[in-house]
DNA sequence: CTTGGGTCCTGTGCGC
DNA sequence: TGCGCACAGGACCCAA
């Protein structure tokens, strides 16, 4: 389920172990996620240092010391776990609270990583549908998953106006066409019904027939919807920190996804939510306020 | 070029 | 009890 919310959850929950770390004892237990792994990559990872961690819509990028940098997709089923190495489980503040667990591999770990640090890191994913890769960050830009993705978000590229001009001509519903990368970058099934559910628009919408001030009222609650679930990600982190481990996941309350046949939260409206599928996925709506 | 559908992967939950 | 199937969904891939 990661989205664009959840993957900086796991970043902002990452930043402290891993900035300024040094990898070490690098164990990768496949040759492949949704792709292959970049050759050597356990080794390429070893000894190198994490100078920062970012973030580009849904894919997170460490830059490591030698001018490389390692990118991150955590697909549908990525998760990141954090524990303290015995070396240093009687240090947990050295790695942010984390507390000390075995580190007998569960069945989907595919790659676990120790820092100098005495932290560990296990990337799990159950249907690998996510992926690693390894490339020059003087040339991040032009990375095939990067090179074509729409503005951040909840950056200064991202508005209104860019909406009106990327919709235009689109002949597309609006779902589908606000989970094309290309068009805005890290929104995902959810945060599409979360967004035009929050905007009054119907998923079925033709994209290019929207008039441009729903587009601006679009753009609003895009940023608003996404701030909101990384406020509420940022909350939990502590929590997760000190429980399991586990980055990332939370629970966030849905006005939309997921609530067929509830009622519409909306002030006023006595709609009940309904589900449709489009392009072979579940759309969340309210028929009565979104038009 | 755009647009829509198929596909990958595994676990879960439902109906019969 | 057990089987088959729909579903979860990010993003590539190909056909029209």
């Amino acid at each position: 389920m990661p989205e664009l919310p959840e993957v900086e959850t796991v970043r902002r929950g990452l930043l402290p172990v891993l900035e300024g770390a040094r990898l070490e004892r690098v164990v990768q237990r496949r040759a492949d996620l949704r792709w292959p792994l970049p050759e050597r990559f356990a080794a390429r990872l070893e000894g190198r240092r994490v100078e920062g961690l970012g973030r580009r819509a849904k894919t997170m990028l460490a830059t490591l010391d030698d001018g490389i940098t390692w990118l991150i997709h955590l697909g549908m089923t990525g998760r990141v776990l954090v524990s303290a190495t015995e070396a240093k489980a009687e240090a947990l503040e050295m790695v942010g609270g984390f507390v000390h667990r075995t580190p007998e591999p569960g069945p989907h770990d595919h790659i676990q990583i120790e820092t100098d640090r005495g932290a560990r890191i296990v990337y799990n994913d159950v249907r690998r549908f996510g992926a690693m890769d390894l490339w020059p960050s003087a040339e991040i830009a032009d990375h095939p998953w990067l090179a074509k993705l729409g503005p951040e978000p909840l950056g200064n590229a991202f508005s209104g106006a860019v909406l009106v001009e990327r919709l235009a001509g689109k002949a597309t519903p609006i779902k589908a066409a606000l989970l094309d990368q290309r068009v805005v970058a890290g929104l995902g099934n959810i945060y599409v019904c979360e967004a035009l559910h929050r905007a009054g628009i119907h998923p079925r919408r033709i994209a290019g027939s929207i008039a441009a001030p729903r587009l601006h009222r679009l753009a609003a609650e895009i940023r608003d919807t996404l701030t909101e679930a990384i406020e509420a990600g940022g909350s939990t982190l502590r929590d997760y920190r000190h429980a399991d481990g586990e980055l990332g996941y939370f629970q966030h309350s849905f006005r939309a996804y997921g609530r067929e046949g509830e009622a519409c939260r909306c002030e006023d409206c006595t709609g009940r939510i309904r589900r449709i599928v489009q392009s072979g996925r579940s759309s969340f709506y309210c028929s009565r306020c979104q038009r």
